[in-house]
RNA sequence: GGCUCCUUGGUCAAGCGGUUAAGACACCGCCCUUUCACGGCGGUAACGCGGGUUCGAUUCCCGCAGGAGUCACCA
């Protein structure tokens, strides 16, 4: 009695302004009223403004998991004012967006937000932290903790030099039934305090729970007075975690697995709250191979220009590129299906968690680039159009000078080989644009250069000249091939490869070097989409003035 | 160091007691082809090590090694 009595006090003298109580919120925020079986997942990221790649994994993995019946929400974790960066808020969103991933609820920017379970942003739901914390006090189940950054210091020392746990717990729980006379002393006098939970977990005890990635996991319970309420009254994220899951009615808490040892701590929390737990999934790292040890580790924010998913945006991968990306790292079974759905939405797809992988996957540019080869060969002239337009609008201004000075020309090149059976794939990211189409500006277009030097000069010149006579641009394209092998027959070139393979002496080459040479002549490259397809694209006055400034370069 | 997780080709990975150990990327070869891509066909290449259990282990158990994570008033 005069214990609960004492309770009462300390509560009261730690928390003299807070009014509401745990069971005022709970009634604020009353289930979700969502389909059986919907899941509510959330991505809760501080706000640095720096969006890592593996972040965008653990937030893309959040989505999929709510899929279209659930929730996905997005909460600021701004506890740490150390953290805070301006405008960190707005960049997490932005970042998120460049890949598709809009949140239902939650964070918009710095100041707005939307959903009926905020505020989403932590440093506003200090009020509500403090409830908790005050009748956890009440309870007997937290109390103040006066010790000092030196103090704990020491004890910690002391316990690695004797190979204990070290932290703050058992004999070294100092002000672990404190009276409220001496806190309110203490307090008095300015002595600044944490609040720390009294735990109730014994030394051997051992926790299980079934992880949704990792499976069943068995842990020592977590026997730490591990800290509530930081000493400016802020929770720290163990707290906030257990509180706004609770109270935003997560169903499953996906993160990174470097929480997986903290697990512990919180169960005991949400049973020590009165909360049902939610389900975890705690997914590996994205890894990198690290050059130094010829090992693996993580991909690294300062070694690794991917690590930040600006790198994505910055280099012009679509975000349906990416996004196909992380799908097949997040569940291998995904490629099969792309193959067997080669249209259908990535919505479709069924995601598991399960199906997941529990070791950290290599990072592979490689695969990413050629995913997103496949994923642009699909796209429309017009949807590569304004996918380069936008990026380039960013990144290229020169190059969005070009496209968008003549849309329609520009939508021509985009169409070539494009939008048949086979499709071409030979982009990768919008910033390889700019050279893969750079001969059709005369701007960029450096001239006839790269000649195959397996033909002589003189007879490049002659293949010109004589091609410059002949050249019927309202030819159709069927016509113009044979047109080409005549001209190849006419100077001594074979009239196909197989011609030439079976007589090599007999010629001067083959049909492919005569298209070759013209095609150098009007690219400066030697390898190009369909020849004839350029040609008409680039009209008529523009092919021979070409050539023939070819010819004169000669 | 304590605790915990992970370990199949170069990479991502199927597999869940008996398989010629899938598939994808990369690489190599051939075919197709006016070039380059694409596409088609084929090829090289893997169960970390040591003990068990079992008629039989990649698969189950125990060690070991290696890798990763965590041990804050940071998230």
């Amino acid at each position: 009695m005069v214990r609960r009595m004492s309770n009462l006090s300390m509560a009261q003298l730690l928390f003299p302004e807070i009014d509401k109580t745990p069971e005022d919120y709970e009634k604020m925020y009353p289930a979700r009223n969502l389909p059986e079986g919907a899941k509510v997942t959330r991505f809760a990221p501080s706000p640095t403004g720096f969006l890592h790649f593996g972040s965008l994994f653990a937030a893309f993995i959040s989505a999929k998991t709510a899929g279209n019946d659930g929730v996905f929400y997005l909460r600021i974790e701004d506890t740490d004012k150390k953290r805070e960066v301006e405008n960190g808020v707005i960049g997490m969103v932005n970042g998120l967006k460049d890949f598709g991933l809009v949140p239902d609820e939650g964070a918009m920017s710095e100041t707005e937000e939307s959903g009926e379970y905020g505020p989403y942003t932590q440093s506003r739901r200090t009020a509500i932290y403090q409830a908790y914390v005050k009748s956890l006090v009440e309870q007997g189940l937290a109390y103040p903790c006066f010790m000092t950054e030196q103090e704990i210091a020491d004890v910690r020392a002391g316990q690695e030099k004797e190979k204990e746990l070290p932290g703050i717990y058992g004999k070294y729980a100092k002000y672990r039934d404190i009276s409220v006379e001496d806190a309110k002393a203490r307090i008095e006098n300015g002595d600044e305090y944490v609040v720390r939970l009294k735990s109730p977990g014994k030394p051997d005890g051992r926790i299980s729970y079934k992880d949704e990635v990792k499976g069943k996991i068995e842990m020592p319970e977590n026997i730490l007075d591990i800290v509530l309420l930081k000493k400016d009254g802020t929770p720290t994220y163990h707290f906030a975690h257990a509180i706004d899951d609770h109270l935003m009615h997560t169903t499953h808490v996906t993160r990174g697995d470097e929480w997986l040892s903290s697990v512990p701590i919180h169960l005991q929390l949400f049973r020590v709250l009165g909360f049902k737990a939610p389900k975890y999934a705690h997914i590996a790292p994205i890894m990198k191979e690290d050059a130094e040890t010829g090992g693996k580790r993580k991909l690294s924010k300062r070694k690794d220009p991917e690590a930040a998913v600006s790198y994505y945006s910055e280099m012009g991968y679509p975000k349906g590129a990416v996004n196909e990306y992380l799908m097949t790292i997040a569940n291998s079974n995904y490629e099969d299906w792309r193959r067997a759905n080669k249209t259908e939405s990535i919505d479709k797809f069924e995601f598991k968690l399960s199906k997941m992988s529990k070791a950290g996957a290599l990072f592979d540019l490689v695969k990413l680039h050629d995913i997103s080869k496949t994923y642009i060969s699909t796209m429309t002239a017009d949807e590569v159009y304004n996918d380069v337009c936008d990026w380039s609008a960013q990144y290229d201004s020169e190059l969005n000078e070009l496209v968008t000075r003549d849309t329609e020309y520009a939508k021509k090149i985009f169409s070539i080989e494009r939008g048949n059976k086979k499709p071409r794939k030979d982009i990768g990211k919008w910033s390889e644009v700019k050279d893969y189409i750079a001969y059709f500006y005369d701007e960029l277009f450096d001239g006839a250069r790269g000649w195959a030097d397996n033909i002589d000069k003189a007879d490049i010149k002659t293949v010109l000249e004589r091609y410059l006579e002949i050249y019927d641009h309202n030819g159709t394209a069927d016509a113009w091939f044979p047109q080409v092998q005549e001209l190849a027959v006419e100077l001594g070139f074979a009239k196909t490869p197989k011609e030439y393979k079976n007589d090599p002496d007999s010629y001067k080459g083959h049909v492919g070097d005569v298209a070759g040479i013209i095609r150098v002549a009007v690219t400066g490259r030697l390898n190009t989409p369909d020849l004839y397809t350029i040609m008409q694209t680039l009209g008529e006055s523009k092919v021979k003035e070409r050539i023939t400034d070819a010819v004169k370069g000669l």
